[in-house]
DNA sequence: ATTGTAGGCCAACGCTCGTTGGCAATAGGC
DNA sequence: GCCTATTGCCAACGAGCGTTGGCCTACAAT
């Protein structure tokens, strides 16, 4: 005996996530997997059942976000920024990311993963609760755009932005949809009735 | 001869969009597509040459942006939210997104696009050209966001957003990346040298 | 020293995919 | 009416994939 089970477990997990984040899941092959864990394919199946089993271990992690109601309603845009420049640098993101765009189970598992951390939080710091879900899906769309740039699809002036930079440049955003009173709507397209 | 090759040609061209669009390069197969287009798979061989080049043909769009140097500074923003939610619909986003996740060339692609498209436009409008890769960079994020989570995720309460009021709250976040003076950096993390 | 078991590899199955070559049928030009 | 070329289908190949079952080997307990 080599290894012992749990290294090899452990061993064949780390090399899957690296393999999806890099790959996403398809063409993250198991082979490929067990290849980077110095292991034949076929223990693979033995220690995690099935592919997708061992990509709901893989992608089994919680990008928890800060506790926003601890901070000063002035300051949660900056919180939130500084949060994920620095803590969305993981793999974590990148396999959840790479894989929603094309599977509709880990795309139905992201709207909830923010409908359940973000919602509620937005919620409790807005006036009007029925504007909630709006706010935080608003702020998904910055959060989410700015690491597919960043750290997905690699755009050379966001890699390139520092982290100060970086955060000096989108709290202001997320301060905007989370706090900012609901924007007037122009006239000129809304249209008789 | 039951249709003409050019009308074949064209019916293969829109079953692969909305194939590429719907499941992304590797999901969306030629067989599939053959059978959307109603003709054998060796037919799609034949008029495209390989799997590689008939999504090249189906992905040759291009999403143009606005010509932004002929509408008032100040109404830039609301320019670019409004293109984005109004022209931004179709195929062409989703079958770009899907795939430059996944696939190298696509996302270097979309790197080209947006570096040609997007960068010479905002510089011609900032005051400092070596400010525009950045303001650039980071309109790129909230637009690419906001498109992955209203069309691809589907996050619902992005999708139930109306077109105005959708335009109302980016309007103001486009402004602020691209006119908006370059933020000051806090102290408190920059450190001491 | 024998035995039981847990960790590991090998070989192969069945499937789907992109891709290819050959053959049938139908259209239009002479 | 024949000839040619275009349009189309069928059958199959070869490769890569996830997955399975059997067999070997080294350790631990007796």
């Amino acid at each position: 005996m080599r290894r012992s089970s749990t290294e090899t477990k452990a061993a064949i997990l780390k090399a899957a996530r690296e393999r999806f984040a890099a790959d996403g899941y398809d063409r993250a092959t198991i082979r490929a997997i067990a290849a980077d864990a110095a292991i034949d394919p076929s223990m693979v199946m033995r220690y995690y059942g099935s592919k997708q089993l061992l990509f709901a271990a893989a992608a089994d992690i919680d990008l928890r976000l800060p506790d926003l109601s601890a901070v000063p309603r002035d300051e949660i845009g900056r919180v939130l920024a500084a949060h994920l420049v620095e803590r969305w640098e993981g793999d974590a993101l990148q396999i959840l990311l790479r894989t929603a765009v094309t599977d509709p189970d880990i795309a139905e598992r992201m709207r909830t993963v923010f409908a359940a951390q973000l919602g509620p939080r937005v919620a409790e710091l807005t006036g009007d609760p029925a504007e909630a879900p709006a706010r935080a899906g608003l702020a998904a769309t910055q959060a989410l755009g700015f690491a597919l740039c960043r750290y997905v699809l690699r755009l050379p002036p966001v890699v390139a932005l520092e982290r100060e930079e970086a955060i000096a440049w989108l709290a202001p955003t997320f301060q905007h949809y989370l706090t900012a009173p609901r924007p007037a709507l122009t006239e000129h397209l809304a249209g008789p009735g």
